[in-house]
DNA sequence: TTGCGTCTACTACCGAGGTAGTACTATAAG
DNA sequence: CTTATAGTACTACCTCGGTAGTAGACGCAA
């Protein structure tokens, strides 16, 4: 179930584009993505056609082309992923995840106070919600 | 470069006891991690020898047996691991993936205090340091 | 010395992601 | 009506992770 979620490279920068897009055609896709990866339409069809049988996307024809819409929502996917990470990585603790953050990459300022008022504030919703004493 | 890093499941799983013990037998591994996975012994020696033409493992010889130990640090491919998933996920933005955690995954209040601790104090380092003029 | 048990090496497969050529089809243009 | 064109379907490969059986080598015990 949550094995449906793994994405591969180009299947998941597929995704994002169908995400971005609400809809697109195989041209739309291939167009996008060509300039960083150079790959024939083709493949970008195959591997549609792939992700249709695994239902990751769904087509609607119009005219004589398909219009692909993502079956799997992008948040479901990202929770997924990154649940598979705190696993794998960090024994299933975020806080381990963003201890590793914090320790082994440089953040710099703007996003290191962009992570502090995120995390205030949750801490504060949480206080709120579910009171500590 | 940081393509070495890209560990399957049953690889990682395997590092991970050769990171815990410093070194390995093929059997103390299997022995490890038998109750969770169940997997012959076999799958584990042609798992090991794979991943020793990878770079990834080196072994010395003891008697009739190998003994293996980790050619990759356990930080570098949390580093890579990490790092890829925010670059494919958030766009290489941290603080997104920061967000994720607290909005879409709900965090226990003692993880998320500890976040806030560990972001607190590397605020609080970096303003010493860095400046923010 | 013979044989058993233990290890590793080899070989073989399967599935999935990724890549793309070729064949087929239907539509639009002349 | 014929043909060029655009688009999808099929087929074929390659790589890699994962899984394991079988064969070969080596040491130990009877």
């Amino acid at each position: 179930m949550t094995k449906r979620n793994r994405l591969g490279d180009l299947q998941h920068a597929i995704m994002r584009q169908l995400w971005d897009r609400g809809e697109a055609t195989v041209n739309e896709v291939h167009q996008a993505l060509h300039p960083e990866r150079g790959l024939a339409l083709t493949t970008i069809a195959t591997m549609l056609r792939k992700m249709g049988d695994r239902g990751l996307v769904t087509h609607r024809t119009e005219g004589r082309q398909y219009v692909y819409r993502a079956c799997v929502n992008e948040t479901e996917v990202n929770r997924s992923m990154v649940g598979e990470l705190i696993d794998r990585l960090f024994d299933g603790q975020p806080s381990e995840l963003v201890n590793h953050l914090v320790r082994e990459r440089d953040i710099d300022a703007q996003e290191l106070k962009r992570m502090r008022a995120l995390i205030e504030d949750a801490a504060g919703t949480q206080a709120g919600e579910g009171g500590d004493a």
